[in-house]
DNA sequence: GACCTTTGTGCAACTAGTTGCACAACCGGC
DNA sequence: GCCGGTTGTGCAACTAGTTGCACAAAGGTC
């Protein structure tokens, strides 16, 4: 139940149409909630109808004509709502521990080589994220809403850290593993 | 699409009833892979009409009656494949982040106390984590198996440790962050 | 032996997210 | 003046995960 409140803050940041929101989730928000435009539109759609968003322009042109949304009062509203609001923290899932699990069963035989794929992966993203931090946080004054910001940054920037760290390790432990043959 | 391999190296580790496995999801494997008991018993009936599993005493009996489960050849080939086969990392979805983010447009109002209450639940499973490593991982003489596994625990705790930290310094900043009069 | 709790299995309906495709408008080249 | 790419919006069908509930069997308890 996240996706609605990821719009409205990228709205309340800028105004923006659906392919505009499409591409910003796919940088800064995206990092940690990624939607396709076709979730976009659906959800910028129900936005709408329930009274928290509004189209810009008000002529409201048909289909193929660009369509700016701006945030209502209770858009921001139901927003500061669900910001406040306690929330469990949802279950985390992800597949390469789990294969790993399973690989200490059934051998590991072939998961070498797409664990390099994700390190460097890993690797890249914690490379734009820097770029991204030095560009937008250079060192001393920042308002409020900037250290925030950055704050959240610094979780992905340590989370890209953190899983490079562990499959450098991840790897290093498979290079000692008994009938280990390729370099 | 990775339930059923769950299932299936969980099975793999020991044959188990859907109970029994619904327990072991709500430890181990639960701590990246989490499922409830409804989707592990129709992910059961899927897999066993694949003919990845079979009923372990070939008595079927009725509802209510405790059914065990082990995995057959077939299962076992395909845990292989699949953990073999390649996987692009899936986006990362992170609500705490992402009201983080809404709290830098709309204000920091009462999300600090959400925010003291994620850090205590993740130094508890923290500790959890670290009684476990210390319990089954025992320094020195590890075979293959709990070398990888080890490897998954680690994973486990040092994501814990980043959120602790993570959280930790958020709070902090909030406590610097102008208006800010609560202790 | 009627009642209650625990253990165990399971269906149905819903919500969230993904994938595949369609189509309109605009803009350039030739 | 039409042809192909880009920009922009959107529907439909599917897959995965969640929530709420039902029901059978076994064991204790009074």
């Amino acid at each position: 139940m996240s996706l609605p409140h990821a719009i409205l803050t990228a709205l309340l940041e800028k105004p923006s149409s659906g392919l505009e929101l499409t591409r910003r989730f796919d940088k800064s928000i995206g990092y940690f909630w990624s939607a396709t435009h076709q979730q976009i539109y659906r959800e910028l759609g129900k936005l709408e109808t329930e009274g928290f968003i509004r189209t810009l322009p008000p002529a409201q042109p048909a289909r193929g004509q660009k369509k700016s949304y701006e945030v209502l009062p209770a858009g921001r509203a139901e927003l500061a709502r669900w910001t406040a609001a306690s929330q469990d923290p949802r279950p985390h899932r992800d597949t390469l521990l789990l294969r790993m699990r399973a690989a200490a069963v059934v051998g590991t035989e072939g998961i070498e080589a797409d664990l390099r794929r994700h390190l460097d992966l890993h690797r890249r993203q914690l490379a734009e994220y820097e770029e991204i931090e030095k560009r937008d946080f250079p060192p001393g004054r920042e308002s409020s809403q900037d250290r925030l910001r950055h704050l959240v940054l610094r979780a992905g920037i340590d989370l890209e850290t953190f899983w490079t760290q562990w499959l450098t390790r991840a790897l290093e432990e498979f290079a000692e593993l008994p009938g280990h043959e390729r370099a």
